[in-house]
DNA sequence: TCTGGGGTCCTAGGACCC
DNA sequence: TCTGGGGTCCTAGGACCC
């Protein structure tokens, strides 16, 4: 762990080649723990858990809850065997939000060619920042001093000729690292390690080419293409063979914007009654219609995802014949295709909502409103509600306000969706 | 205390149109 | 009456990533 001697270049002392090494990936120590432990110093040294509920995996991992062989996505369970005093803290989705604005803000005043993969990492091309900024190796230098020193978070940075390169760089010297992988030595950096690390070889896919025999990256290298295609398909074979060498056409895409928005919640216990599940797509709809809105949108293929008990999961989507951005119509299609599924006596473990095929509210040819769709006793009067109550959360909460007319019982609400 | 929640991309099959 | 081929849209599922 940390920056052992086979790193090969800390940026201490890396004075080689890094010319046309222009793309960095920067990626967040431990992000969610380390921004907890920020405001709870007492907790630093400690082994800390980001992941809360009662059926829940480990969302992050201090350094420290690493020694104990605990990783994310590990059930909480398997965490706790591991580490009985292992300090488990909720996640709090606003406080990683506003930290990771302010990364970005940093990574932002050195280029605007920025492309965040998720709150905690992002990549950038340097390349022509270099006359403001000065070499790659010294933009990543500086973003990581400044990020340390603003904001007394750590990160590690890869700098490299290509995105994927530079992403293997940053994993390879975790935590607080930097590593230059010079152009002339992409190859012998790629090589020797395991295919595995690749993007996109997970469980399914190093298991076909582990009976190939391929278990570094130099084994998948030296396979013939075809014998890569009849293993793993077309796509997937010409785009890993293509890595192996080192080649990786991908540039930085910044202002790339969201496909699809979706929410779902595992139940610490299955769902069984009827509105209880009505209650739970009620719930997420609106969420789901919240974060639609939120950013101007409309949407036209909405879709539901359900998991059984026996973590069976279905999904069901419909596209309308025209765009909403309304939380009754979200849950009006949401609630038809689960009643589709004609579920006898279903124990349900989680629910999820999805809204996509977006357009620019207003740019739309025609909103649809619950008339459109056949439901009339409903209709976009609701829909006019919902900034009322978009207004109401941002300023109170989430439990400010909510849909509770909507439901079939609406005595009997309980999440906070009453009047 | 088996298996979160947010996403992206790919495949395969069917409908439909020309 | 035994029937092609291409293109697009839609749906369901699954692999994968953090």
């Amino acid at each position: 762990m940390g920056r052992s001697a086979d790193v090969p270049r800390a940026i201490e002392d890396f004075d080689g080649d890094d010319a046309g090494c222009s793309l960095l990936h920067v990626d967040m120590d431990a992000f969610f723990a380390s921004v907890e432990i920020r405001r709870r110093p007492e907790l630093r040294g400690t082994p800390v858990v980001v992941g809360g509920s009662l059926r829940g995996v480990v969302a992050a991992a201090s350094y420290e809850a690493r020694r104990y062989g605990i990783r994310s996505a590990m059930s909480m369970g398997q965490a706790l065997r591991l580490c009985p005093r292992l300090i488990v803290l909720p996640p709090d989705r606003d406080a990683y939000a506003s930290a990771s604005a302010a990364v970005m803000a940093i990574l932002r005043d050195v280029t605007p060619r920025v492309e965040p993969l998720s709150l905690d990492e992002a990549f950038l091309d340097v390349a022509g920042a270099e006359r403001l900024h000065g070499r790659p190796a010294a933009i990543a230098a500086g973003i990581r001093a400044r990020v340390s020193e603003e904001l007394a978070l750590t990160c590690s940075v890869g700098v490299a000729p290509t995105k994927f390169v530079a992403k293997l760089a940053s994993a390879r010297c975790k935590p607080d690292g930097l590593l230059v992988v010079p152009a002339a030595e992409v190859l012998s950096f790629l090589r020797p390690l395991p295919v595995t690390v690749l993007w996109g070889v997970g469980a399914r896919t190093a298991e076909p080419l582990h009976r190939l025999g391929v278990r570094t990256v130099a084994d998948l290298a030296d396979t013939p293409l075809d014998t890569l295609r009849r293993a793993l398909g077309a796509a997937g074979a010409e785009h890993l063979h293509a890595l192996a060498h080192g080649l990786d056409p991908r540039t930085v895409q910044s202002g790339e914007v969201e496909k699809s928005i979706s929410a779902d919640h595992t139940n610490d216990v299955d769902l069984t009654a009827e509105d209880d599940v009505r209650r739970e797509l009620l719930r997420l709809a609106g969420e789901v219609g919240r974060r639609v809105r939120e950013r101007g949108w409309v949407a036209r293929t909405i879709g539901i995802k359900i998991r059984f008990a026996d973590f069976r999961t279905v999904t069901r989507v419909r596209t309308l014949p025209g765009w909403t951005d309304s939380t009754a119509t979200i849950y009006q299609i949401a609630t038809e295709l689960y009643a589709g599924l004609g579920l006898d006596r279903p124990r349900i473990r989680l629910a999820g909502v999805k809204c996509e095929n977006f357009r620019v509210a207003g740019q739309a040819p025609e909103q649809l409103t619950l008339d459109t769709l056949g439901a009339n006793h409903l209709d976009d009067q609701r829909a006019r509600t919902d900034p009322v109550i978009d207004a109401a959360r941002a300023r109170f909460g989430a439990q400010a306000m909510g849909y509770g007319s909507l439901l079939p019982t609406p005595g009997q609400t309980d999440r906070g969706e009453g009047p």
